[in-house]
DNA sequence: ACACAATGTCTCATATACAAGACAATGCAG
DNA sequence: CTGCATTGTCTTGTATATGAGACATTGTGT
């Protein structure tokens, strides 16, 4: 085993850690940290070390690693700046209440599909997916959505062979999908069974900037043997409240425009 | 000039990249970060660059930086893994709808007061202090509650002696602070006017963690002509509303002290 | 039109952060 | 107890990221 000389830099192993917790979503020990990432042990040492003075992760008591306060304010400062995110919160969050299903506002992130903010419904149907985890694109109706302003060119290049694969061993076919994003997009809704979940539908409608395109989408997570005509009106309850939020989206973005970049008083 | 030989490392630029966003709250041209950062342009232009592919700074079309989606799901987790915050700021909605105050929920972070999480009231009493931003723990009433758990020879050491000098100029003197402190203590309230703002009375109570130290304040923002009647009505709410989420710590804490460090399933 | 400032992209050297590994101190299993 | 694994701390050499600066473009003010 020599040399084969691959550094990585500080900020490398810093982006990975973050990465790791995020999917890990529970402390880890150094050792094990740097195990996972495959990273020597002193540099890990080293780097959380760091992170940890700037709050950006956090120690407990055992030396177990996590996020810390300060990414939680910096959350929060992004919040504020993103009218999509703030808006789309708020309207999970209605939606949520209103229906009393679990719901979800969903994006693309780095080629992978989100979930940004989720609100647990009123019935004890399991939650099935966690914020911020990363998941295939193919493997939810949301992505389909969110796919709707790409070329079959953009799309085919977008998503690796993998992702085509389902968490059952079912592969969904290339030319398929693209036809299943057209026909998503021509509608606005979409409905998805037994992807990523046998026993899950998911239901979901688009969100649009202002060059309409589609930037994230708001679904419902629902037991598959909910009644279609359940379903349909759910659809409709996710429509109105996309449609909406795109408004919103819209005249924020003109503002905005008007304003420049926007700068504190 | 000659060299002085003092270089940065990547992860320090980085953490002072982030850390200057949260106190600016707008988006900055790389240009100008760098000038604010005392720092060489080229350095910035890589490390933003790097940040940017992993989507923790985000660059908008006329390449201003600020947090990116990553930090939003970062913090998300963090919120997830922390009861303390997760608690407070359910209870901070819920007192503000039901008084229509400006309620908060702060915290110490690194020697200074902050506002972790903040809901406007249903007056237009105008918002004093943003989220995330670091104030000096003197200039609050919050901050002579979180340092109860301290010895005066231990606050003396945490606190700068600037930090003693309110906006308007007027001078704190230290012995009077952990007098103050120590009041402040007894009664688990605290009231002040005029410290940070002239016009705006802080009314706060602290929340303990199973140590019985104080981790956190709720606390009200009202104007200083507020009837007394009303402020002592306002403190009792506080008072309830802490004692609540102290109490659902320490529950919350056995269950994880019994489960040792948590796991995902 | 001009001058001047700021932006984004490169190249290169050298100060230094990373990686390897040694070490003592725990922890834990049998 | 003994043996083996893990943790946290430290030291040291060298691959390389940072910082200085040059350059072509683009913006801005007069």
């Amino acid at each position: 085993m020599t040399h084969e000389t691959q550094r990585s830099t500080g900020i490398g192993r810093a982006i990975d850690i973050l990465d790791y917790l995020n999917r890990r979503r529970s402390p880890v020990g150094i050792g094990d940290l740097a195990r996972a990432l495959k990273a020597p042990r002193s540099s890990i040492y080293s780097i959380v070390g760091r992170l940890a003075e700037a709050e950006i992760l956090q120690l407990d008591r055992d030396n177990n690693v996590f996020f810390g306060r300060a990414v939680y304010l910096y959350g929060d400062a992004y919040l504020a700046s993103q009218p999509l995110v703030r808006l789309g919160r708020d309207e999970v969050i209605r939606l949520s209440r209103e229906t009393g299903e679990t719901t979800q506002l969903c994006m693309l992130v780095a080629a992978k599909y989100t979930v940004a903010f989720m609100h647990p419904g009123a019935s004890l149907f399991r939650i099935s997916s966690e914020a911020g985890v990363l998941v295939p694109i193919p493997w939810t109706a949301s992505g389909r959505l969110l796919l709707g302003g790409m070329s079959d060119r953009e799309i085919e290049d977008l998503i690796p062979r993998e992702d085509y694969v389902l968490p059952n061993g079912a592969v969904i076919d290339p030319a398929q999908f693209i036809r299943e994003v057209r026909d998503a997009c021509a509608g606005n809704v979409m409905e998805t069974t037994g992807l990523s979940d046998p026993y899950t539908t998911c239901l979901a409608s688009a969100i649009f900037d202002h060059m309409r395109m589609p930037v994230a989408t708001i679904c419902f997570m629902v037991p598959a043997n909910t009644p279609d005509s359940r379903k349909q009106d759910l659809l409709q309850h996710l429509k109105q409240s996309a449609d909406k939020v795109s408004l919103s989206l819209l005249t924020a973005s003109r503002q905005a425009g008007i304003a420049g970049a926007s700068d504190a008083a």
